[in-house]
DNA sequence: CTAACCTACGTTACCGGTAAACCTGACGCA
DNA sequence: TGCGTCAGGTTTACCGGTAACGTAGGTTAG
């Protein structure tokens, strides 16, 4: 990595202002000048080095800092690549890190994050520790809380209510006939969207004289298992239920398959709903009862509502992507 | 972001030099000087510049580039978390691009992040343009090619071959007593990776006077429509065959999808066998007949070699990580 | 008793860009 | 003729760290 700007200049016979300008795409040079730093730029294989671009002048670099929960959740793989896809066409790099459903290492990746001066942040969720709001504060940069929505977000928040996802599968599970759910969860410590959606379901059943019967929260990640396993623990302490609410997809579909196993028949005997919308539910024989949530919109969202910042436009403070129930074969 | 080291100098009565070396945990201060100065950075809410220090500093910085495919990918998912779990906690900064299988794609992205100076670099894949490799001869940083095995490396390489697991899938087809074999593919154009698995594949039946009958690969994603499409294409134009190999899992389970829909019995009437490993294949009631790729051991095995070679140590060159067959009950 | 050596710092120069101010000749115009 | 203006540059002063080297005072070896 030998040649900077310096050797352009040199060999090009100009300054090294001019070279500055004429590769940023600038004015303030003839035609003649320009083709002429360019050749020249061209043969010396120059590389810029937006190190030294973002650290000399004082304004933001086009890094990107995105903080999801878990790299490999099929959901959070969408949103990502939503967010990849705009950032990337306009510039941006987008650095990514993974918390693990915990705002201590939320805490310590935006620590190490801020220390890179990157033009904007993105997060997973509104539950932040107070050493993290404090240090978003202090790098004063453009951040969008994405995934749960929040009505007083640090600065911006692109998403949904949780709550009210769980609110609408329990309406929608009571104008089934449902009357006795259950409902199967899991990361029982650290999930607060789970969470969330659980009183939404909870809160609607009381409300229609319905209450929840039985829960069974794992503290396992929420995957096919531990929808197998969770939902068999339930029915073991509680078989009379008519329907059960899953985390998401993977444990409803986990719970689908125990169904399978025992001989129960979905949704006669009993109903099963999800939340997410997995792509990979659609294998399934019956089309699963889900919510299913616009990841790539949101991606895309969240991008845009912190491009617009940057531009110095002033961007939403709240935009609301709707998710959508989908009636399916099991609920 | 206000504090920066001579803040905390003069505010510690120290040089700024003391202070550097204080924080980054070197030598050459008492122990007085040394609290004395933690304490003031704290209360002064000092955020480190990694972009000045990375900068002004001759060494590399600690961002590291990673470009996969598609961030869509689950299995690239699961590298992605392995790259990032090893580099994350010896405090590297990952930034991540997808390429969209276009090695044009790559070629813009390596040309992007080369301009911060990243301490290394991951990519996907063998092939890049010939302006990839100056580049990243030009950058002259630890570079390594994951997925796809390569024994002449531009520097290191970790991964398997995919030919190999054509061939073994070929073999094990052939033990079954499969003779009139189809293949299933996507990304017609640009999948180099598949089609050296269909070359493997191709090349041990006709070896054993069993060549492929038909194939049909598609220009779609490679995903479950993809598949159930792609199956009823190929056995609608060539109804006699007794085994399908897929392009990866997804494809395996749209094409189990289609077989089931049209009343042919697997793995009686016909065989089916897929590649990858997809997690969501659990779901099914035959287990798939595919070939496992340990993904999150390829990117903890790559961000090793990184980190190897980062830190002066020679480094693995090669690094095969070898995948499993697993029959399964489709095959 | 003195040279060599350590400890605990301070000084200086520089990394490669960018912003902002400054320069210069040509041209238009009153 | 003198002055303003504009294109097309150049010059200078940083940005916030780190490497390399300098140095004062105390300690140790011979």
């Amino acid at each position: 990595m030998k040649a900077n700007l310096e050797d352009i200049a040199k060999a090009a016979g100009v300054s090294k202002m001019t070279v500055s300008r004429v590769l940023r795409g600038g004015t303030g040079f003839s035609d003649e000048t320009r083709d002429r730093v360019v050749k020249v730029a061209e043969r010396l294989g120059y590389v810029p080095n937006k190190l030294a671009a973002a650290f000399g002048s004082y304004q933001a670099s086009t890094l990107v800092g995105m903080c999801v929960p878990r790299l490999t959740s099929g959901l959070f793989a969408h949103v990502l690549d939503g967010v990849d896809r705009a950032l990337s066409r306009l510039g941006y790099q987008l650095m990514i890190g993974a918390n693990n459903h915990s705002t201590a290492e939320e805490e310590a990746w935006v620590r190490q994050i801020a220390s890179w001066r990157p033009a904007g942040l993105i997060l997973s969720g509104r539950n932040h520790t107070p050493a993290t709001v404090d240090l978003l504060r202090q790098v004063a940069v453009p951040v969008v809380e994405i995934w749960d929505l929040t009505t007083s977000p640090i600065d911006m928040s692109v998403g949904f209510s949780h709550y009210d996802c769980g609110v609408e599968m329990g309406q929608f599970l009571l104008r089934r006939g449902r009357r006795r759910a259950g409902y199967v969860g899991a990361l029982a410590r650290a999930d607060v969207m789970g969470q969330a959606r659980l009183e939404g379901f909870q809160a609607v059943l009381a409300q229609a004289g319905a209450p929840l019967v039985d829960r069974e929260v794992l503290l396992d990640m929420p995957g096919f298992y531990a929808g197998y396993y969770g939902l068999e623990v339930l029915l073991t302490r509680t078989p009379d239920l008519d329907v059960v609410y899953f985390h998401n997809d993977d444990m409803a579909v986990g719970g689908l398959a125990y169904a399978q196993a025992k001989g129960i028949r979905v949704p006669e005997d009993l109903g099963i709903a999800g939340w997410g919308g997995m792509e990979a539910a659609s294998i399934l024989p019956k089309r699963l009862t889900t919510t299913v949530v616009p990841t790539t919109a949101i991606g895309k969202a969240a991008a845009e509502a912190l491009v617009a910042r940057l531009k110095g436009e002033p961007g939403q403070e709240v935009t609301v992507v709707p998710t959508r129930l989908v009636p399916g074969e099991t609920g």
